[in-house]
DNA sequence: GAAGAATATTTGTCAAGTCAAATATATTCT
DNA sequence: AGAATATATTTGACTTGACAAATATTCTTC
């Protein structure tokens, strides 16, 4: 992520830098919380994990847009998982060409464990914030998702 | 950043995840408007010349502090942009350990139009936002912000 | 003022992501 | 049906950032 370094004093930052800024601490703040728990585990394998946990069995695909990862990221994303034993990748009974990747006993039990620091990362990092608050930031921030995907 | 795909739909998105998808949104779009002005131009140069013309002429690691890279990457990118003649590396004149990374006359005409670039692409990433919410947004972002470093 | 600790920069190595090409299969159109 | 097009997955080449080691210089402390 980056280099551990004294914080810098943050006067006013543009909105692109902030946001970068407080993504890389969550990340940060997550891998730490699940190297403390003795997990070997970066975010994004945590997203792809957390996905499967929620969502059940998925598509290849489906789960590469789910969480805004690059297919062939996701290839060898799902070749690190499946090779630790979190999940499988069965044939599509649909389509052929696809794949359906599901969670296996071991993946569902770490995932069941991630929830747990998830959660915690979460309210820490908004324990500053009402409910009122919490709902607000959601809500400016898909707007300002919304705003960006539809131009104009 | 990310393959060029459909928008997923996004129920209630994680604040992690939220947070990524904004973000890679925004360099994106920030990119693209560079590219529609000819600048060939990543992110993260953008970043660095930005703060370059804002704050003057400073060392590779306060640079590199202030858009939280890591030291080594700052080196290449100073190479980088070293060889397109945006900046110029100067002997420190207190600190012979250190440089002073200064624009070239180039790099100031450069940020000049990098100026514009910026101020469009946040005012459509906020054009849902009122004023208020601006001010709100940020204000919750670097609350956050706080809450991620000084733990507990 | 000299030893030790801290900081600035550079370089090598590694991990992770993007892009493009290859292959296999589905879908659509005529 | 057959052709053209689109999608799913994998792989390789390339880029970028993180981390660690090396070197040079400055700061601290005894």
């Amino acid at each position: 992520m980056k280099a551990d370094i004294p914080h810098p004093p943050d006067p006013q930052e543009s909105l692109g830098v902030l946001l970068g800024l407080v993504r890389s601490e969550l990340v940060r703040a997550m891998e730490a919380e699940l190297a403390s728990k003795g997990l070997d585990l970066r975010f994004t394998q945590f997203l792809i994990l957390k996905r499967l946990g929620m969502l059940g069995p998925m598509t290849a695909s489906e789960l590469a847009r789910a969480v805004e990862l690059d297919g062939g990221a996701m290839t060898r994303q799902l070749d690190h998982l499946e090779g630790k034993g979190y999940l499988r990748r069965c044939p599509h009974a649909q389509d052929r060409r696809a794949l359906r990747i599901e969670l296996t006993a071991a993946g569902e039990a770490l995932w069941r464990e991630l929830t747990g620091c998830n959660e915690r990362v979460l309210a820490a990092a908004q324990r500053s914030l009402g409910e009122t608050e919490r709902r607000r930031l959601h809500d400016y921030l898909e707007r300002v998702l919304h705003a960006l995907r539809d131009k104009h």
